[in-house]
Order: C-alpha cells, then structure tokens, then sequence
DNA sequence: TTATTTTGAGACAAATTCGTCTTAAATAAT
DNA sequence: ATTATTTAAGACGAATTTGTCTCAAAATAA
C-alpha cells in the first residue's frame, strides 16, 4: 500500500529540509536541496515547479535565486502539499473498488474506511511543516539517505 | 492514494461473486466470471492463478473445470488476497517515507499511522468473505460495472 | 553587452503496473 | 485417437509513474 507518491515524499522533504535549515524568506537553490536529500536535481524541479505554481512557494530565477515559501511553515499543511501534488482527490478513495456500491449501499467495510479516511484527512490538515520541521532541527531526524 | 491493486480489487471480486452465486466446492469457470464482472479474462486468469499458487483457491482443468475456494468462505479473509496479490508487506508502509527514521526516532505522524495502519490490518484480518458476500447475494450490491 | 547562474518547460527514457495474446498442458466427451 | 474445453505459463504491449536531458527565459555580475 503505497500512500505518498514519490513527488509527494520528496516534495516534503524538500519543504522540510528549507524550515530545518534556512531561514523563513530565505531563497533556496534547488541545486543544493537535491545534492543533499539525494535526490534528482531535475525531478526535484518540477516537484517544486508544481508547488511553485499553485501558490505554495515562490521563485527567483538567477544568481542566488531559487524558492521560498510563500508562507509561514506553521500555515503549510501535510494536505497542502498532498493535493497539489497527488491531485485533490488523495482522500476519497475508495477501500475495495467494488463497481455500483457506495453511501446508499456501503459494503461492509465502506464505514469503517470513511472514518479511517477522515482521520487521515484530519491527520494531515493538522500537522504542519513547523511540526514536523521541529524534530528534524533538533537533529533527532535526518532527511538525506547516506 | 491507491489502496488495493487492480489485481487486488478483480480478485476480490471474483471471489465474492462465488460466493454470492455459487455453492462452495463448485467449479467456477474463470471465463464466466470474466464476462460476468467485466475483466479482462487473461488478466483474471494470471490472478486466480497466483490465488491458486498460493494455496487460497483449487484449480481443475478442462470442460466443466474452473476454480473453487479451498476453504470456506468464512475462513478466507479480506488480509489473505491482499498478502497474496499485494505483498506481504503490505500493512508495512511508512507515511512519510523520510529516510532515517522509524520507531526509534519517529516523524510527527509516525504513531498515528501506526494506529491506523493496526487498525487497517485488523478490519481486513477480521473481515471474511462471507460477511463480503451477504450483502452482495442479498441483492443490496452489484458486482458488475453496467 | 556578454557570460554565468538559476528556474521554467517540455521532450524523452526507464521502471512499474496493467492488460493482451499466443501456446502449452490437462481433462473430458465423442 | 481426436477434438473441444479449460487452466497454466510466459511473452508482449499499453499506460502510468518516475527519472533524465536539453534548451529557453530570467536575473545577476563583470
Ligand atoms: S462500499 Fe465504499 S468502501 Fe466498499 S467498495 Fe463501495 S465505495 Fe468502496
Ligand atoms: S517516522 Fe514512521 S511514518 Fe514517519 S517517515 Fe519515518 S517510518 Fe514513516
């Protein structure tokens, strides 16, 4: 069961590597954010393009340019990042795929699923880039592979 | 956010309409089923093959050949198709998917995926085919697309 | 202006999942 | 025996996700 796709991880790491190690405004390189998170510079990229272009994080092209976030990480959501990068619909999946049911005719774990779902929902809309960064500044988390 | 596998999802599903609308220890032909729920027969066929591999179904070629459960349907859970066609692995993932970490040093989010994930593993462990299947011989849930 | 640094955009390639097709093997009926 | 029916096995193709590469556009610095 595969829950984040890997833009998504690794847009969040991203994120997550700018409020551990940078100031808020801050301009980042996405050079220096792939060389150490490991990741490719040019998929990294596009990750951040998309972020860039939904109004999550800005950016300045040029010697000493790169992004920023366009907001304070204590307003940055787990579920912002996830829609924007895994589509609007992450959580409205459906647990068996099973054709013709739903609300009106729920198969019997269809309730179970909604409530599991809506605290996965709740789960990401409240935790923050701050929340999570907090942990990962203290040193007591990593974010590059090695 | 995929949670079963297409392969998951079509077996399940073949293995609730045997339920729904055969005897148990009847031969049911791949081929009935594959019109009846609209799947690609081939696609179904290397499915219930990999069911049949690992011990969950019977096989029995030539005319009036087919599949049939090996088990009744009250001892064949939702968690024994997933493991089966999904992995073993999968009630194993991680949320986040940050490198380095894990119990010893969690991520904000580490111990509430761990409910859920619990929580996941017991509904599909505890939830068998015939309480799938009730709902479905009672008329109150379709197998088919249309 | 010219060269350098950086993101933007899109084509392309590799890997995975999903689906199709062909052929073989087993069984049954004639 | 021969033919028809069915699953078994695996090659192959299509679609999606993931990752790479090239070139353009913007900004800076010399
Ligand atoms: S009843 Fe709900 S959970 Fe169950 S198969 Fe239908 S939509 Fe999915
Ligand atoms: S702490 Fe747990 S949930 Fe969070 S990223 Fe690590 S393994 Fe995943």
């Amino acid at each position: 069961m595969k829950v984040l796709s890997k833009a998504s991880a690794y847009g969040l790491r991203a994120l997550l590597y700018i409020v551990a190690h940078k100031k808020h405004g801050d301009y980042v390189s996405i050079r220096e954010m792939s060389e150490e998170l490991n990741i490719s510079f040019h998929f990294l990229t596009k990750i951040l393009q998309s972020l860039t272009q939904q109004g999550l994080l800005e950016s300045y092209r040029g010697p000493n340019g790169g992004i920023t976030l366009k907001r304070p990480p204590n307003e940055i959501f787990l579920i912002d990042v996830v829609k924007i990068l895994d589509g609007e619909d992450f959580f409205d999946t459906c647990l068996l795929s099973l054709p013709g049911c739903g609300e009106a005719e729920p198969c019997p774990v269809h309730d179970f699923w909604k409530v599991t779902k809506a605290a996965l929902k709740n789960e990401f809309a409240s935790t923050s880039l701050t929340e999570l960064g907090t942990k990962i500044s203290e040193n007591r988390l990593r974010l590059t592979d090695d």
